[in-house]
RNA sequence: UCCUCAGUAGCUCAAUGGUAGAGCAUUCGGCUGUUAACCGAAGGGUUGUAGGUUCGAGUCCUACCUGAGGAGCCA
């Protein structure tokens, strides 16, 4: 029998070769056996199917080499592919042959085993933690959400311009920032924000978005940190609060649609409560600042007027809805320089955050900029901002300004609250973060 | 930076101040439908490090190291 009447396919496009001959080739994710049968379970990275082995049917070599296989050992498995409710994924494929590619060594093994790991152990491991179920679907729906972004701003008529990540100075002036040599006597930083930049694309191309890393260095060491983490920021022109408002909402209901359209098996493997995601539809409530106060208060929170939302605070306000929030008009004190003070209170300023529900806190945070020279440089100047390091984006309110608006949404967050797990380090392939930087 | 908790076999954990143990993983044996397979056996230990108290410390005390969760700050 030669190898060329299998032909090889991937796991995932089972259903379309059943009762055919078929090549896979992958890893051994667990092995079960019996005296004369024995079950690889065999994983290819679109998926895992079961494969039955039989003593009396095989080569006695082949049969002995399959049943002590140890796991994550790389193997090209050939055989009849068939329904078989018995099989988890509902296919199964009974072994004609097969080549071992690498048998991982018995005195080495697989470090991982399909028992419980603590949280450590898992993060030394990241490199070959990411082939495990959970860590596979994470990642998945990570892949859907950033599609989904881009199809948003692509069929809208956005034009994707990216931003650096070397910047000269700080972007907001609030954050702490990398600092890096660059050559021999510049200090530059890594981006923060690629917003500033996105002001003068939005000139350029009317409606913008980057799509990049972004890195803070806070020394927050919670589950909803990284020190390196990615973040998709639109910016349009002749826009206001309200457009913000409405394209975040737009936004997260097509992204969240797509997620439970096209990623069902990964939701499962990660037992996530879809009617949660379901219920995310427009419009989402909206709140004002003073009223998300009142609110905390009464729950008990110690905020006042003035004051940030804190971790709990946002769980708090989360647990009124079944739907994310959007909180606006925040106090003028608390927010960047450049945000556009409400005309009628300018002790408030025209920006909004959407709070994910179920305590995830966060995901979008954005609003209106002050597209006003004079009023600019008088911020500038209150908030001790370098004005030689602004002079071209002061440009912009020289040269045709219009009034603006833009917000920046955390992909983590945004998966972390998808799949519904705890922490945000498991949905990058390997989290930075205070204290870890391996591998 | 601060607060809290933890560190025992490769991994996950147990052990009243008195002989360091179990499950998983690995090896060997058994089993033709297993679903984190199961049953039997074997090998596997400088109890994070350094001091101290005690007849005796994995256990109590001190310092340090490492990790986790949280606060502040942020997406």
């Amino acid at each position: 029998m030669s190898a060329t009447e299998y032909q090889r396919i991937r796991i995932a496009e089972c259903a379309a070769h059943d009762g055919k001959k078929v090549e896979i080739a992958g890893w051994l994710y667990n092995l079960r056996r019996s005296g004369k049968i024995c079950f690889p379970q065999v994983r290819d990275g679109s998926g895992v199917i079961q494969c039955t082995a039989l003593k009396n049917t095989l080569p006695e070599e082949l049969f002995e080499g399959l049943k002590h296989l140890t796991q994550e050992s790389s193997v090209i498995v050939r055989g009849k592919l068939r329904a078989e409710a018995r099989a988890p994924g509902g296919y199964e494929m009974e072994i004609e042959d097969a080549t071992i590619v690498q048998k991982v060594p018995e005195e080495q093994p697989y470090p991982i085993t399909p028992k419980d790991h603590g949280i450590e152990f898992l993060m030394d491991h990241r490199h070959l933690w990411l082939r495990s179920r959970r860590q596979h679907a994470v990642l998945g729906i990570r892949h859907e959400v950033i599609r989904a972004v881009r199809d948003y701003f692509d069929n809208n008529g956005f034009t994707l311009v990216d931003t650096p990540i070397f910047t000269p100075a700080a972007c907001e002036g609030t954050t702490t920032l990398f600092e890096v040599n660059y050559f021999d006597e510049e200090k530059v930083f890594l981006t923060q924000s690629g917003q500033l930049y996105n002001e003068a694309t939005a000139a350029a191309f009317g409606k913008v978005y980057t799509f990049g890393p972004t890195f803070r260095a806070e020394k927050s060491k919670t589950r909803r940190h990284l020190t390196e983490f990615w973040m998709v920021e639109p910016e349009m022109a002749y826009a206001t609060l309200e457009d913000v408002k409405r394209v975040a909402e737009e936004l997260i209901c097509f992204v969240t649609g797509r997620v439970l359209e096209r990623r069902k098996e990964e939701l499962a493997v990660l037992e996530r409560d879809v009617s949660k995601l379901q219920a995310i539809q427009a419009p989402f409530p909206r709140i004002s600042y003073d009223e998300a106060v009142e609110r905390l208060k009464k729950k008990g929170s110690e905020i006042e007027w003035g004051g940030d939302f804190g971790g709990t605070d946002e769980t708090l306000l989360s647990e009124d809805f079944d739907r994310p929030v959007i909180v606006d008009r925040f106090p003028t004190a608390i927010k960047a320089f450049y945000f556009q003070p409400a005309p009628d209170r300018p002790d408030v300023v025209l920006g909004a955050d959407v709070i994910a529900p179920e305590g995830y806190g966060e995901i979008v945070g954005g609003g209106q900029r002050i597209h006003d020279l004079d009023l600019l440089l008088k911020r500038l100047e209150e908030h001790q901002l370098p004005r030689e390091a602004f002079e071209w984006y002061i440009d912009l309110r020289r040269y045709g300004t219009v009034p603006h608006a833009g917000f920046g949404m955390g992909i983590e967050r945004f998966v972390t609250w998808m799949c519904g797990i705890d922490h945000l380090r498991e949905t990058i392939a390997f989290p930075r973060m205070l204290y870890r930087t391996r591998p």
